[in-house]
DNA sequence: CAGTGGATCGTCT
DNA sequence: GACGATCCACTGG
């Protein structure tokens, strides 16, 4: 596949930091989330996003500062992934945002594919693509080789094996504020009155 | 199509 | 010991 050079920007830590967890959420619409495992390279542009606004949240993990070895990252700065078991069997992936003690996170809900898309298809364990192909937070993962075990790892600098795995992309793609959509979120209805808040985030492709 | 239920296990109580 | 920020197969209409 074609992969264009123009206008290619790796995300820096100032895009994560910032504090309105919602602007962020709908901001990641368009960017494009890149992984690099085992030499092979996977992306696919975000089409739909969830914020968690961190304390404050009944929906959120940190809801009432819970503290605890799975969500300590969310309490750590922006720029790195949370990514968490659900189900059982889904590894869901999350941006950490906001500053040190604030555990803000974005659920990434859907991406469309780009590079890598054999890869991807192996992956998912599928022979062709069809309209659901990386649209839902556990196949998003699963596509792109995420698992539970890389929370905390960081989307801006390398490790120690001199690598980044996760990072985002902007590739100039625009979404016209006025194309997104948002509603409740999905899965969420232990959350009470929070369940109704309008902080899923899509667009209309 | 909508609705239902099983899979499956880390995490927190 | 209970419960998911889900997905898929299967049902019935």
């Amino acid at each position: 596949m074609m992969i264009s050079t123009l206008e290619r920007t790796v995300l820096c830590k100032a895009f994560f930091t910032r504090e309105d967890v919602l602007q962020i959420a709908r901001d990641l619409l368009g960017k494009v989330l890149v992984t690099n495992f085992n030499r092979k390279i996977t992306s696919g542009v975000i089409v739909e996003t969830e914020a968690y606004a961190g304390v404050t949240d009944k929906a959120s993990h940190a809801y009432s500062c819970r503290n605890t070895p799975r969500t300590a990252v969310m309490f750590g700065e922006g720029g790195v992934a949370y990514v968490y078991l659900c189900y059982g069997i889904h590894s869901l992936f999350n941006v950490v945002t906001n500053i040190s003690g604030v555990p803000h996170a974005v659920l990434i809900r859907g991406i469309k594919p780009i590079d890598g898309i054999p890869v991807m298809l192996s992956r998912s364990g599928k022979n062709k693509r069809d309209e659901n192909f990386g649209n839902g937070p556990g196949k998003v993962s699963k596509i792109l080789g995420i698992h539970y075990s890389h929370t905390g790892k960081s989307l801006l600098k390398k490790d120690v094996n001199d690598q980044i795995n996760v990072w985002l992309e902007d590739r100039g793609i625009k979404i016209p504020s006025g194309s997104i959509i948002s509603t409740p979120r999905i899965g969420v209805d232990y959350a009470g009155e929070d369940a109704r808040l309008p902080y899923r985030f899509f667009y209309r492709q």
